[in-house]
DNA sequence: ACCAGGATCTGGACTTAGTCTAATCGTGAC
DNA sequence: GTCACGATTAGACTAAGTCCAGATCCTGGT
């Protein structure tokens, strides 16, 4: 079922998130589209029609959705983070060339060899990203 | 046998960088203490005694180095990149509380289930970085 | 309808990693 | 010595992200 700014102002909820007119459409950039994208992308989105979301705002609404696990950072280009609307575990293809990410299912990928963790520390994650190119 | 001035200027020779005395003094940074560094780290052990390589020396020779394939970069932070003098393929561990870095030897690690690759693509690396907090 | 208080939003100043530029420096060839 | 050319430099600049203090928007109580 896609996503409408009406399922949407459930998931904020579902979230903790008090959904205001500003959070609900940073969300629906993000979910609606479904792609990777940066903070600067998503303030264009909002405001593309008419002003209306402050980049102040912008940035405070995506940590806000960090803190609450909505979505994802993936840390993969040096000058930006990119927001990740599929909050799960799951890994990346990242074009080097383009600058484009693409979702790669968790599910059916293993890591074998991994030596033991230091004592007393714990896994958080593991992030696995392909870099490709046309070639 | 441990990194001087001296065998470094021959790797830096090795790798077509032609050996001045600020790039040897950045890679002996690097390379004597074998640690993952930020740029601003570099800049601050380079000049710890006294006042000898500029900013934009230490930034023109990271990416030299960079380009040369004498070091690698690690992107892992978002505000900052890491400069790795392990230039070969290899995977992290990361202290999401301190920010440390630890190798991961590739040898032995095995990824199983990637999907094909988009045609025409081609593969350019597979970085791994484990996610670990003391817990 | 009115008000109070808290949450939210805002423009703009600020911070900081990294780049760029135009001037200067160093060194080797002649 | 001087010329050329690569390397270095200070400092201006860019751009992602944060911070702040004032304005604005609820919401619940009366
Ligand atoms: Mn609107
Ligand atoms: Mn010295
Ligand atoms: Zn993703
Ligand atoms: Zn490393």
């Amino acid at each position: 079922m896609p996503y409408t700014r009406d399922n949407l102002t459930e998931v904020l909820r579902r979230h903790d998130i008090n959904p205001t007119h500003q959070r609900i459409e940073i969300a629906y950039a993000l979910f609606s589209r479904g792609e990777h994208l940066s903070a600067d992308q998503i303030l264009a989105i909002v405001n593309d029609r008419h002003s209306e979301t402050s980049k102040a705002t912008v940035y405070n609404t995506l940590n806000l959705f960090l803190e609450k696990k909505l979505v994802r950072e993936v840390i993969v280009d040096p000058s930006k983070v990119f927001y990740d609307p599929n909050p799960s575990p799951h890994h990346h293809f990242y074009n080097v060339d383009t600058g484009e990410l693409a979702d790669i299912d968790a599910a059916g990928i293993e890591v074998h060899g991994l030596p033991a963790l230091p004592d007393g520390m714990v896994t958080e994650g593991v992030d696995i990203i392909v870099r490709v190119r046309a070639g």
